[in-house]
DNA sequence: TTAATCTATGTGCATTTTGTATATAGAGAA
DNA sequence: TTCTCTATATACAAAATGCACATAGATTAA
């Protein structure tokens, strides 16, 4: 008995993790990745008990490709399964700008409002 | 014929509206209000091209109040139908807190990584 | 050599969330 | 009486998500 993990959730209801688009966008712009690695460096900057599903990630990634945010090649590794590699293309680092810009916004809004309500 | 309207369209590909919750609690977070004028004020902060649904902030707020984020109560006007007037409550300011946190984390994330990639 | 594990990508299905349209209804104006 | 404005809400379809599972190459352990 006694699997007692103090389970951590976020504090914004779950409702932020579903932001997987500028999240991914924001790794992508570092430099190329592949969705394995993405879910791993998503979940470490992510919020405890709230974890990101990989296929969700996996459908993302696919989804931004069609809308040509993100292109992809197959890498063969040395060891291990083939990798499909993703880049961040124009549109995207556009995309990402748009999101930058945003969520600017929206936080500014809310630190001029809680400035006068704490 | 020309009705030429400029269609500017919210470059975030429309995935920013969702957020319906952060910003309902900051409008509310200033004073009590009611759906439709919430729709309103949401619509003339939003972005153009890109409007809030009223049945979304409808159902948003009344999830919301489930969830104990915010109360209600029927306010009789002396004109027009009956209004169902919302107001925050503590659970609803923590929770606008978290999503102040979580936002300008993110944004601080993105700008440090576009500094250097622009 | 077989089983188990790790890496890696993806799908199936039910649930949740959203978009679009529509229903309902009081009140005032034409 | 019809039209419009205010006001709330739902019906239904489409999109997004969560959870579980399938597939498969490569490595490690028994």
């Amino acid at each position: 008995m006694c699997d007692e993990k103090e389970e951590e959730l976020c504090e914004c209801g779950g409702r932020f993790n579903r932001f997987v688009e500028p999240r991914l966008l924001l790794l992508l712009i570092e430099g190329k990745s592949y969705g394995y690695e993405l879910v791993s460096r998503l979940n470490e900057i992510s919020f405890p008990g709230d974890p990101l599903d990989a296929g969700n990630v996996y459908r993302n990634l696919r989804r931004m490709e069609k809308e040509e945010l993100v292109e992809s090649e197959w890498a063969m590794a040395k060891s291990g399964p083939p990798k499909r590699v993703y880049r961040i293309t124009i549109e995207g680092e556009d995309r990402l700008h748009a999101w930058t810009f945003i969520f600017k916004k929206r936080k500014e809004a809310m630190e001029k409002l809680l400035e006068n309500n704490n």
